[in-house]
DNA sequence: CGGGATCCGACGGGATACTG
DNA sequence: CAGTATCCCGTCGGATCCCG
């Protein structure tokens, strides 16, 4: 049962949507994409749609609780397809639609940016850590 | 105390970066930028230093105990600044790094993105839970 | 003003076991 | 193969009180 009806959010809608409300759905979506899990699910579909085990092998240590339960979240959003093939066994794959290719691209940049700044943050820790100590 | 000696540190890094790797620091990273709180501090410093209590009428909603979390976990990261100047009542200004600055174009788009598409996603979930009730 | 300290409930998230 | 269900623990995160 939604929360709200359909009318009452068309007429939310009227008003800008600014993450930084704190009742703003748009916040609530911010902590959805953002997040390890949906960034890292997100970018892993980057080169097409991938089944299940694919999913959990190229994502190193997601357990299939977080995974089931972010792909679940992405679908609902409308960010991610999940099509059914019947087999036996069953094949599952799961597919970024056009909008969740679209947030791919900006996800994609959050997880490069780790990836590239990850040693200056390491050197600026110990710096950190070091001047704490002395104290 | 941190967990790797320097020395361990730099033999690790002589492999390449992947977030999608487990042990990765970076994946570690990504947890730590990505996220609700990081998203919105980093942003409300776009355009220039903040006073915490300036920062935290900005950031409607967030607690004394989850801005200070974060502020002190930018900090140590060496992607914000905390300066304090001496007078009665005590000034603190916050402000981003030169690789703060960096990050704050990445994460500014997902908040730009989140606040672009979240009527679209609003539908999408409208159009989810249907389906799933009627079944 | 800018926090630190503490308490406590809620939820994130892993491990394991079971199912169609 | 692709999940669901359950247990359990740690942390997230808010509320409150206190301090320099």
């Amino acid at each position: 049962m939604p929360t709200r009806t359909a009318a009452q959010r068309r007429a939310e809608a009227r008003t800008a949507y600014d993450a930084f409300m704190a009742v703003c759905p748009s916040r609530q979506l911010l902590d959805r994409i953002s997040g390890k899990w949906a960034t890292l699910v997100v970018t892993a579909l980057a080169d097409g749609p991938l089944r299940y085990a694919e999913l959990a092998r190229v994502i190193a240590g997601v357990s299939q609780k977080m995974l089931t339960q972010t792909l679940r979240a992405l679908e609902r959003d409308g960010l991610v397809t999940r099509t059914v093939t019947a087999a036996v066994p069953v094949r599952v794959d799961y597919e970024l639609t056009g909008i969740g290719r679209d947030l791919l691209v900006v996800l994609a940049a959050v997880k490069a940016w780790s990836e590239r700044h990850i040693e200056e943050v390491l050197d600026a820790r110990e710096a950190y850590d070091a001047a704490q100590a002395e104290a």
